[in-house]
Parts: C-alpha cells; structure tokens; sequence
DNA sequence: CGGTCATTTGAAGATACTCAACTTATGTGG
DNA sequence: CCACATAAGTTGAGTATCTTCAAATGACCG
C-alpha cells in the first residue's frame, strides 16, 4: 500500500484555494446562524489532519469523507457524509483527520464561539453527532466482524436510502423487478480504504458480484443492483 | 463462535435488578441535575440492542462495554466507556447498541427532556460525543488497517493513560525502567470482539509478547507492560 | 480436592493480501 | 477524430495472516 506520498503532501489547503468559487445557496441547519460558504471541486481537501481546529463544518451540497492515515500510509477512510453532516468538531486543537471532497461540493462553516452561545445550534449538533455514531457503531462492526462480501454488500445497499435499514420498503412484489442504479462516487481505492480491504479484493468481490448476475456495472462508478434484496441478503444483517 | 444464545437471552434488564444495590455517591456531570443513580455488578446488562431509548446515561464509576450483535451470533464490542463517558443517546426510537458492565459499576441516568431545556448539559453532551467519536475514528484505524499485534499493542497502550498519545510523557530516561502494570478488566473473548479477532489470536499474541520478554501476565486480566515504550512501537502509530 | 470455566497451544484450512501483468476507461494534442 | 499517454480497474498465481476445530493446560471457587 504505497500512500506514502500522501502522508508527504501536506502543505495544508494548498490547491483549494484556487478551486473555491462563489458558494450557491444551498439548505442548511447553519444557513440562518451566518455561516459563511465554500464550493470545492471533486478531490479538494477541506483540511488536513494536524491542521488547528476552530470552527465546524457542515455538507451543504454533495460528499465529503474523513480519513485518517498512519505513518507507512495505511489510509482508513472513516466517514463518508452528505448534506446535512457535520464535521470537524475538535475535541483538542488539532483536527484528527483529514477532510477531503468526494464530489463537487458545497461546505458551510461556523466559528467555533458561535455555536457555544447558541442553544438551537447545540441541539443540531447534538442530533447530528448521535447519528453519525450510530454509523460509526455500524462501520466498526464492518470492519471488526463481517467478509469482504458483507462488506461490499453493506456499502452498496447504504447507498439505497430506502432500503435495507429498519425502514426497509421491502421488494415491490415478488417477481416484480426490483432493480436500483446507485452512483458510487467513490474510485475503488477509496471504497477499499472504507471498508478495510485492498483495491484488488473490492474488484474481485464485485466482479464475483456482476458474474452472479447481482449488479450490472453501467460505468466504473454507476453499478445497477439487479435484485436489491438479493444484495441485502449479503450484508450479514439477515 | 457461538454467541447466539447471548443473542437469544434478549429479556430486558432481566438479571440485573436483582443486583442493584443502593448507588453511592460519585462524582459526575449529571450529578448536579437530579440524575438517578443505579449501580451493577459486574456483566450486569444495562439495556439491549433494541429497547426502547428514553434516557441517556453516564459512567459514574467502573466499566462499561456497548457491542452489536449480527444474527447469527458475531459480536462487536464499539466502545469501552469509563467515569464520565455518555452513552444511550438514541437517534431513532431504540437503543443500537446492547449495554453491559465489565465490572462493578455505578450509572447515572436522565430523561430525555431534561437535556433538551439545559443548555448546560447540552454543552457537556457535546463535548462528550466529540472525544467518543474520535476514539471511534481511531478504533475503525485498528479494526480496518492495523494487524493482530498492533491491535493489542494498541488495547494495552489506551490502558496507559499518560503514555502513547499526542501527550505522552516518554520513558522517564534511557536505561531506566520503564514498566507498568494495567488491569484489563476484559476476559480473552471481550478483547478479541472489541479488536475484531478471535480469542485465540489474542492469547496467542499474548502469548508471543510474554515470550519476547515484553509484557508479563500477574494473572490473568493483569498484564505488566516491562517496556511501555517498546509496546507502543508495535502499535502501528510510530 | 474436584469441577467448572477461561485460556493456551497445535495443526489444518480459508480468506484476503501481495505482486505482477493485463485490460479498460479517460483525457490530450496533433 | 484518432493516436497516444495516463490513470483506473481487473485478473491470476502464490503467500501470509488469521481463523477454525480440537485438545490440553491452567486458574478459580466452593
């Protein structure tokens, strides 16, 4: 795994600057409380692990994942967000991991102060938080205790909003289609360092995947899932 | 690993009246606010994986473990909680997590609305949820990237508090000793499920640290780190 | 002291990783 | 628009690490 030269490239934001452009409107919890706006392009790091934590983030628009790399470069991808999310909450001075665009994207951020004053912004914040842990408590059992199968399965069904959850819909009706397309957004290197496995391993359980007639494959990051609750049954959850 | 008739005993809070006993007074965050105290024995369960989530709870003293369970028996512990640490904030209507003491243990607990109308407590929760979140992030690092004996390396290094993080205080000086003893408070399997392996690679990376003279098992939930700084070079981190 | 449970150890096997080659997409400039 | 260059993804062969299954040892408690 040679991310060495990532963990070198840390002159921080550098590269951002340049691709900021004036921020969109967008729906925000932090909209009404002055939060000033930032447009990213895909790939643009938002901040790097080390850099001094002062204010907070949330995803107005599009994807953004947080990882966190070791020295010889081993990368864990941690979270994936979307709009709504917030990040980058420090709990001492310095941001513990790295914050980089998947997509196109749309970041709002508040000064740290502003949000120890509001009580409206706490409770947001406190929701938000709770929520994400619960994923966290979901990831880690990912990454600690479910196959490569599982894994890819997992990630693919979390991109069907609507199914596989607690509020699963469940099949339309047996022997009707029940097919969905999901954009991954996410190169496979990316989804491997989320889920724990090497790049090889993720291509082969989706080749594996695509042979089993499970998923069709309509671009490298745009997988058709054939029979959603045949790829739910993978995830380990049943 | 055959954990489905833990899967199974699912009756709440069933076994654990029996075992609270009048709650002594601790120091806490809750404490000023009215808070209910109960205390457990040790593997005393909390709540399950699926109650109903009305209250959110404090460590007051002692250890306490939250894991998932998947259907057929595989468990995750997610988080290891000690004094002050919260848990039971509900994002939906149930609890994600089951909750269960390592040893004896005092649990302070409030109702949901009293946290809505303190802004104070929200501040408190806030805080809380950010440490615990990033020592989630560092614990997806460990389950998704790190080997068998940079897991345990790792276990042992987060029972040295002074030692290992950004605020480690080094070994004294060269030559000199530098050994500590710690109490894991977990038997082999409750390590191996919160590390993501099996008990036996546990003990038999146990086994291989106390063969290299690195570590020396007092019994057998107290392990004396001989070198803490040459432990914390296995971890991954250096 | 005997019984139960936790832990350790061994041998064999499975899963995912590594390394290498190849194929397919994406993008650029003539 | 095509040829080429680069990056992303796939596939294969061999291997390492961790798991599984089984048996033995050791700790703890009445």
């Amino acid at each position: 795994m040679a991310y060495l030269e990532r963990s070198l490239t840390r002159s921080p934001m550098a590269g951002t600057i340049a691709s900021r452009v004036p921020a969109p409107e967008v729906t925000s919890h932090f909209a009404s409380f002055g939060a000033k706006s930032v447009s990213y392009k895909p790939h643009d790091v938002i901040y790097y692990q080390g850099d001094p934590a002062d204010r907070i983030f949330e995803v107005g628009r599009g994807t953004v994942m947080l990882f966190k790399l070791l020295p010889d470069g081993r990368r864990q991808v941690v979270e994936v967000l979307r709009a709504g999310d917030i990040f980058g909450m420090p709990a001492g001075e310095e941001q513990d991991c790295t914050a980089e665009t998947l997509t196109d994207a749309c970041v709002h951020t508040l000064d740290l102060h502003q949000i120890e004053v509001s009580p409206d912004i706490q409770r947001q914040l406190t929701k938000c938080l709770i929520t994400q842990m619960q994923h966290l408590h979901e990831h880690a059992v990912l990454l600690g205790r479910k196959s490569a199968t599982e894994r890819v399965a997992s990630f693919l069904m979390h991109l069907v909003p609507d199914r596989g959850g607690s509020n699963c819909t469940g099949p339309v009706e047996d022997g009707l289609p029940d097919s969905r397309q999901v954009k991954l957004h996410m190169t496979r290197q990316e989804i491997a360092d989320y889920l724990g496995l090497t790049i090889e391993t993720v291509s082969r359980v989706i080749s594996d995947m695509k042979r089993r007639g499970l998923i069709t494959l309509e671009r490298n990051d745009e997988i058709r899932l054939n029979r959603v609750c045949a790829v739910c049954q993978l995830t380990g959850k049943h």
